[in-house]
DNA sequence: AAAATAGTGTCTTTAAGACACTATCCG
DNA sequence: CGGATAGTGTCTTAAAGACACTATTTT
């Protein structure tokens, strides 16, 4: 026993400076036409007080499964369709004053919640929970505003190759909808007609319901069609982003 | 003092189940036309002899950081000029049986080093390491075979839109040189011609050198000019791989 | 001489984007 | 009615890919 014991000694983790791993989550929305990231009011040391991204430390559990967690704890409300994929690991060594602090951070696309003015609950670290408008936010705690623009720029990129921003949709949107999810995530007006034509051509991003709206749009205009997500999980063609041609970096 | 002690408690890092961060490298090189991956023979227990990633235990340091530091020790070399970026974190309960460990993933492009015949040298916690043809690995530790799968579809995705094929190369390449790493990469034949013309219409790619090689290729063929990476970070328009239309996953 | 390769020319097809237009619905 | 919007038609340009061809080099 000794000898494994002295064998193991130079490759035992608990050799080595003592680390603690946490969950921080990006958590996207759209909400009145402006793109919101849910963050909580730290009630406690360090930052208390500011505003930071829910998350909290991992138990005996996934590192998917934590995030989930804490997302849910700190929302108060069972989240029900989300999108949800990693993000990125920050680990600086001072990023956390109270010790070593590795965080893998998620991004999750959520549609608006169900009940129009769900506030998220405060949950077993927060304050408070809020979505706030993205251009609103200053401040974080921690490297949490890093975090931040690494979570919109993926975004936003996401949204050219894959059918996610259906993760912002209800179940069954127009093209419209769906073309004010890029115009929100990019921040840019796109050709309503071209975007039209672009989204049905590309397969399986989305199918027909049959059904149309019941009604026109709030300022006028014809009823429009339905239409759910397809089975594609990568647009071919992608929708590019406009306006980069010459993007050097 | 005590009812601040208290008042952390709930949340003190120490409170929660220990955990010890590690990273892992998935460092790739191209020999003799074939994609080769750096692995290490396991010294020690667990998978004591087993094929592994490089890789360690991250210190008082960042992670980044720890990755090549890892990555120097295990290879006993001075890497030159190589390409680092973060690709995933892992931390299922049970994937490391002492105890929970999270691993911070790590890609790397490297160019095939200067000494032909450089073997790399066992470091710290390796019995051996090697470069081991991609093809031939099977039976890695831990989950490394998925990590490994993981960054090699980076790896094939990362050429399409950006110069990263450079960092494969020596710092003068031909354009046949190019397409030979998309070609080692992808697994696919590319068209000559137009992978020629293509290469040299995306804006910062590449940029001539003014030279040429000093013989044709060696079954033959006009000498060709010499190019070094440009200044894009990105290419617009992308290099897509091919066949893959109606790619539904 | 024969084979291989670098580099270019050209044509077809696909896709992106600009613009125009019709039909439908709201106020 | 006037304004706004859904959806379609059409044209121009950019880009991908197939194919052909020349010039240059090695064996």
């Amino acid at each position: 026993m000794s000898s494994e014991q002295e064998f193991l000694a130079g490759y035992d983790p608990r050799a080595f400076p003592p680390v603690a791993v946490s969950v921080d989550v990006v958590a996207l929305t759209i909400r009145d036409g402006e793109l919101h990231v849910l963050l909580v009011r730290r009630g406690v040391p360090p930052f208390a007080g500011q505003w930071a991204l829910p998350g909290g430390f991992v138990r005996a559990e996934d590192l998917d499964t934590a995030a989930v967690r804490e997302l849910a704890e700190e929302t108060g409300q069972q989240l029900g369709r989300i999108h949800l994929e990693q993000l990125g690991s920050y680990g600086a060594p001072d990023r956390d004053p109270r010790m070593r602090v590795i965080s893998v951070a998620y991004l999750v696309f959520a549609p608006e919640l169900a009940d129009p003015g769900a506030q998220p609950q405060a949950g077993s670290d927060a304050a408070e929970a809020a979505w706030v408008p993205v251009p609103a936010v200053r401040d974080l705690a921690f490297d949490h505003a890093r975090i931040l623009a690494d979570g919109l720029e993926r975004a936003r990129a996401k949204l050219e190759y894959t059918p996610l921003a259906t993760a912002f949709t209800g179940d069954e949107f127009t093209i419209a909808e769906l073309r004010a999810v890029y115009e929100t995530v990019w921040g840019e007006r796109l050709h309503a007609g071209n975007f039209h034509r672009k989204v049905l051509s590309v397969p399986g991003f989305v199918e027909s319901t049959g059904e149309s709206t019941q009604t026109g749009g709030p300022r006028g205009g014809p009823r429009s069609r339905l239409y759910r997500r397809g089975d594609a999980q990568l647009l071919h063609p992608a929708l590019l982003r406009p306006g980069r041609e010459d993007a050097v970096r």
